[in-house]
DNA sequence: CGACAGAGTCGAAGCGCTTCGACAACCTAT
DNA sequence: ATAGGTTGTCGAAGCGCTTCGACTCTGTCG
């Protein structure tokens, strides 16, 4: 293994010297840098971790909590975790990766070890109980979602309570009065998780300015879970023309059992989802959907992390604009019968 | 932040006392340790990990090679990814999420610096350009995929060559003569990603050794391009009656193109689906598969880096034996028109 | 009863890096 | 010419931990 000190002295420098070098804090004459980097590049040298997270009291690391269950949306978390490890690469950071599974204690864990510097948690719940612990210690996160109180927090999200408006205004629009939500699985609902409970507000809101009549039924996901929920929206509601997916994994098995019972879409029924723009546009019917912008979630998480540990940033809450792309599974309303 | 030194203080011992309580690696007194542990918990103290990484020359961090595309199965590599950093943690190691960006710099930095103490790779080619680098290294190394040549390799996969074998003998079994293969999308094999090749290669050989017809076609997924794919293959072979599936994102068009075409699955048609259970499950049709062990696989790569990290493991080639389960999509084949 | 083996504890020497203060050499403005 | 500033470099002091050797007790065996 090649240290510091062994490139100082091929270098003919002393090894203060190539750690100015290396981290720029001091200026150093062209003549030396290049020796330094020369003799860096002849030996392979790379600084240790270790040694350079105790001197520096930072590690470079940014932990990423993403949630160990898996009822919820993986596609999107994935992607999110792809694009954090990414763009913190890019500002010279790598990642931990942290299930949910230890709970507050990893968040302890973390900060108490000088692990990382920082931490993204994902998957947060609308009263969650990692919260005072970040409120309490002076390591910066950022949360990928909204708790109910985010004061003195820095949050990324879609603007879930917008994008619940933005659909139910698209029906509207086109003359649809009874929608019908599927949800997401009950559980996450129980767990008050916050993006499930925002659209829901958002949808619920803006149905009763707008007048419209709104049914919400959470759905596993899957044929069989959805073919009992759509069956029962059809008997409580049977003038049912449109409705709000954000279930991903309902949603094929919703459009497979409309066509099943001769229910056209858009014809006879409209379905808007709320899904990345891979499922809307592989789906059997090109969806009307509010894409979830994984990728830019990720990326505004690093970027707001990065500028608190530069001391630059400040607590700020970062909606993220829904926007609807209409497809083929949205039309008009058919004539009232 | 409180150190091991305070920690001694509280306690009226020394040190290294202190660390040999938490190590384990000397006989502590009953008394001494209680008091130790009793000031350990008092102060809320957390050993610092870089001090730790440097004096000790262990990091206990994993670093985990995912794959950055996103053209391949997404689910499977983040329940996999959850797996190991699950696992991880009950050995006592964190994981680093690092992505294929970098490629093969990603391992020479975290070799070169110390950061991890050994690495799992994801999304393994046959012919990888990260192997002679790990082969070059005695930093310990597991593989999950498999690459053409495994010499000097840790490597833990589905046993891909028998799950196709698997798939073609139970339509075999059935009566099926011509035999259609829904593959990954061609830039997977265009990769020579290992899996993909594997399966086929079981495929093709099971098929000749049975004398059956089998065509291969690879598809991106999707509606509109399993449309394609599907017209092609009626048209090459009008007489297909067994479908072997390897694309998730092929499985549920696939479904609902033959169901449209008038071909009732099973009895028309017969599909095994290479696919976790889940999927398998929550289709329109509850699929014939072969399950993609993705915990399993997980949990048995960190055990066996583990392993290696604590001296005793070897070099070795662990494939897990594929399990076919019958559900309600495969079925006789139909009488020869 | 003296020698000897554990068991239990401590002190000190690093691990490889960052960073502070010091200092020499040079330049500028009086 | 001199005081004062810049620029570039170095030495040394840690950062908080592990680990080695040394030391002091006990208890045990011939």
């Amino acid at each position: 293994m090649v240290t510091l000190a062994e490139v100082a002295q091929h270098a003919g420098v002393s090894a203060s010297t190539v750690s100015y070098v290396l981290s720029g804090k001091r200026s150093i004459s062209m003549g030396t840098r290049q020796r330094v980097e020369q003799s860096i590049q002849e030996l392979g040298y790379h600084p240790n971790a270790g040694a350079r997270a105790l001197a520096s009291n930072r590690s470079n690391i940014i932990a990423l909590m993403v949630p160990l269950r898996t009822d919820m949306y993986v596609p999107v978390m994935m992607e999110i975790a792809i694009a954090v490890a990414t763009s913190a690469r890019t500002h010279g950071y790598d990642v931990l990766l942290l299930t949910g599974e230890e709970g507050p204690d990893a968040v302890r864990r973390v900060t108490g070890s000088g692990l990382a510097d920082a931490m993204i948690l994902m998957d947060v719940e609308l009263d969650d109980e990692r919260l005072p612990l970040l409120r309490g210690t002076d390591q910066p996160s950022v949360l990928i979602g909204l708790p109910a109180d985010t004061s003195g927090l820095t949050c990324v999200d879609l603007d879930f309570g917008a994008t619940g408006a933005l659909c139910v205004e698209h029906l509207a629009m086109l003359g649809h009065r009874d929608i019908a939500v599927i949800g997401e699985a009950p559980a996450v609902y129980e767990r008050h998780t916050g993006f499930a409970e925002r659209t829901l507000d958002g949808l619920r809101s803006r149905s009763r300015e707008l007048g419209l009549r709104l049914l919400h039924r959470p759905c596993e996901g899957g044929y069989d879970a959805m073919a009992v929920t759509l069956a029962r929206v059809f008997d409580e509601r049977p003038d049912t023309t449109g409705f709000v997916v954000q279930n991903e994994s309902a949603v094929e098995p919703l459009l497979g059992l409309l066509r099943q019972q001769g229910r056209a879409v858009p014809e006879d029924v409209s379905v808007v989802a709320v899904c990345p723009d891979q499922v809307a546009t592989q789906a059997s019917v090109r969806l009307t959907s509010v894409a979830i912008p994984a990728q830019e979630m990720g990326r505004n998480a690093v970027e707001l992390l990065v500028a608190k540990l530069d001391g630059g940033g400040t607590d700020e809450v970062l909606l993220i604009a829904p926007e609807l792309t209409t497809r083929a599974s949205t039309g008009p309303a058919p004539a009232t019968s």
